[in-house]
DNA sequence: ACTGAAAGCTGGCCTCG
DNA sequence: CGAGGCCAGCTTTCAGT
């Protein structure tokens, strides 16, 4: 496993910049932004796609539009070996589960799940948490009011 | 506050299904995709731009080609009175918080950050964290691997 | 690695069913 | 609410530097 160089310059660093925070804008808006042609710039967006700089792109939509409203993070104590990372892959299968972390200390899973209300996720525990076998114990806390939800990266210059 | 009617039909989720997936699809692939015309699609899109159906479109980027690669969960307890969220606001405002979500118990925030490394993360705590003067305590958990972020919803049909 | 030209296709608007 | 037509402007390719 070695350490990737990706070797990004200023002009990548811009285009990421205005591509985090609108995925829609055009290859054109970008050129004149930058000053460059629209050619070079679909050239450099390719090539960030295929060195996987650029992972994907993603519309964000409103959770309450989908009755949606329920934010959980669950607390996970598994008995899987060292390395070994079953558990986790069964939690990224469920669709409700937004995001699966292996974390430091009690050999442990932190997952983020969304549901409609509490009632759906008793039973989301009670039906797909329920069925991986390895799974010892759950924590879960609640979300009362997210103050703020983004993926954005701080990106330099 | 009153709870809004979003009443969105089949065509509105076979819509965000699709541009969930790919926010840079365009409005004529989505139209062959439903065997629609591209005006129709482009109308129902501003609409659900417009009632906020769709907040945002974000691109996703590698957090390692921009030497992001510590992620950390910390929970703060905060001495804010009930309702009172100055607290979340000014983590909100710290670029490398991607996070800050009000949970319950605890009067505390769970806040996830994104640093280069533990020494940028000691950091962010002496330099961000501790100027807002509401912190009573902080627990940070270390993420070893995420196997798993995303944001997409499950959406119905 | 960027520019500029050329071809085809798309976005956005309008009118009509 | 959706289809179809229209044109400016966009995407994409390619030769040239």
């Amino acid at each position: 496993m070695n350490k990737i160089e990706y070797n990004l310059d200023q002009t990548d660093h811009a285009i990421l910049r205005l591509m985090q925070e609108n995925a829609r804008i055009s290859n054109a808006d970008i050129a004149r932004e930058l000053g460059m042609a629209p050619s070079a710039i679909l050239e450099r967006i390719k090539k960030l796609e295929q060195r996987e700089v650029i992972l994907q792109y993603r519309t964000k939509i409103n959770p309450a539009a989908l009755d949606q409203t329920l934010l959980s993070f669950i607390f996970i104590r598994a008995a899987d070996g060292i390395g070994c990372a079953t558990t986790g892959q069964a939690l990224a299968a469920i669709p409700e589960v937004q995001e699966v972390h292996d974390i430091a200390g009690d050999d442990g899973y932190l997952v983020k799940v969304r549901t409609a209300d509490s009632a759906a996720l008793v039973e989301l525990m009670r039906n797909s948490f329920a069925k991986i076998p390895s799974i010892i114990s759950t924590r879960t806390t609640i979300v009362l009011e997210t103050v703020k939800e983004e993926q954005q990266l701080v990106i330099p210059e």
